[in-house]
DNA sequence: AGACAAACCTGTCTGC
DNA sequence: TGCAGACAGGTTTGTC
């Protein structure tokens, strides 16, 4: 489900989250991504009567400070992961894993996670060493939180000879292009997905360097990206699935002005890549 | 090094 | 209507 504008659209409607002070954390029991069970009493010691400080992200993640806590609680939300924050009488979804109870002017509300597949993540964080963190240390630049520039990209690009597609999800590379944003910004910079990385001119790093943060933001500003079940925080899907150039659009025209010619499938990385065959150069 | 497949899971959609 | 099979926004692991 989620790729970096999906969990920035989760981050920022958490907002209302904020100030609040943790009561309670209700786990399932059931173990999630690499069959992890969750950290039931490391997640209560880190929250358990403190108010939520505030909410970070780091490419794909999110990060949950609690004041006050040398711990955070960090969540990845896999494929069909869900954050959400409702009223403590709505009614329970299956598949919730985890809720934080939560106090705060004059509310109650339950910060829940929901998640079928149960892919994601969510574990416990020492606030003062995040950077040695096995989820977090691994992670590449960025492109909302830092300038992704065309001369840092090239220089990352030429020992690389993997297929252009396969080094942009990479998230140790850039943190947060997932498998719709990267056909997304491929299509942008006019590059095939199967040029291989080391190829990419310094010219076309420059292109494919403006095309990922500008491929977020417009989903950002648009709520994320909704296949079929990403939701925000507050229970609302993303419009920007009606915006896509090329992903899901097998046979249907390229939407750049004068080309027109038939978006093509394929498969890269086990995934299914989408482009256009004649716009898109090698 | 890099490509690929399988694994982890459940839900949904398609075609017969 | 029912059922089998394909497929899904992610990541890890093992094999060739």
């Amino acid at each position: 489900m989620p790729e970096l504008p999906e969990v920035e659209t989760v981050r920022l409607t958490l907002a209302p989250a904020v100030g609040m002070q943790a009561i309670d954390v209700w786990t399932s029991g059931m173990p999630l991504r690499l069959n992890q069970p969750v950290d039931a009493t490391g997640l209560r010691d880190a929250a358990y009567r403190r108010r939520i400080e505030g909410v970070r992200r780091r490419g794909k993640y999110l990060i949950i400070d609690f004041v006050g806590s040398p711990r955070s609680v960090l969540v990845h939300l896999g494929m069909s992961g869900r954050l959400r924050l409702v009223k403590s009488s709505a009614e329970m979804p299956r598949h919730t894993h985890v809720v934080f109870h939560l106090i705060g002017k004059g509310k109650k509300r339950q910060l829940r996670y929901t998640d079928p597949r149960r892919f994601g993540q969510i574990s416990l964080l020492q606030r003062d060493a995040e950077k040695e963190h096995p989820s977090l240390a691994q992670l590449g630049m960025d492109p909302l939180l830092e300038a992704l520039t065309g001369n840092w990209l090239y220089q990352r690009t030429r020992y690389s000879r993997q297929r252009i597609k396969t080094f942009l999800l990479d998230q140790s590379v850039i943190a947060g292009i997932g498998n719709i944003y990267a056909s997304e910004a491929l299509w942008q910079a006019r590059i095939a997905p199967s040029l291989r990385t080391h190829r990419l001119s310094r010219q076309r790093a420059q292109l494919l360097a403006e095309a990922v943060p500008m491929v977020f933001q417009h989903a950002l500003n648009h709520g994320g990206t909704s296949l079929r079940d990403f939701v925000d925080a507050d229970g609302v899907s993303g419009s920007h699935s009606g915006y896509l150039r090329v992903y899901g659009r097998e046979g249907e025209p390229c939407l750049r002005r004068s080309c027109g010619h038939a978006i093509r499938r394929t498969v890269i990385q086990g995934r299914a890549t989408f482009y256009c065959p004649v716009c898109q150069k090698r």
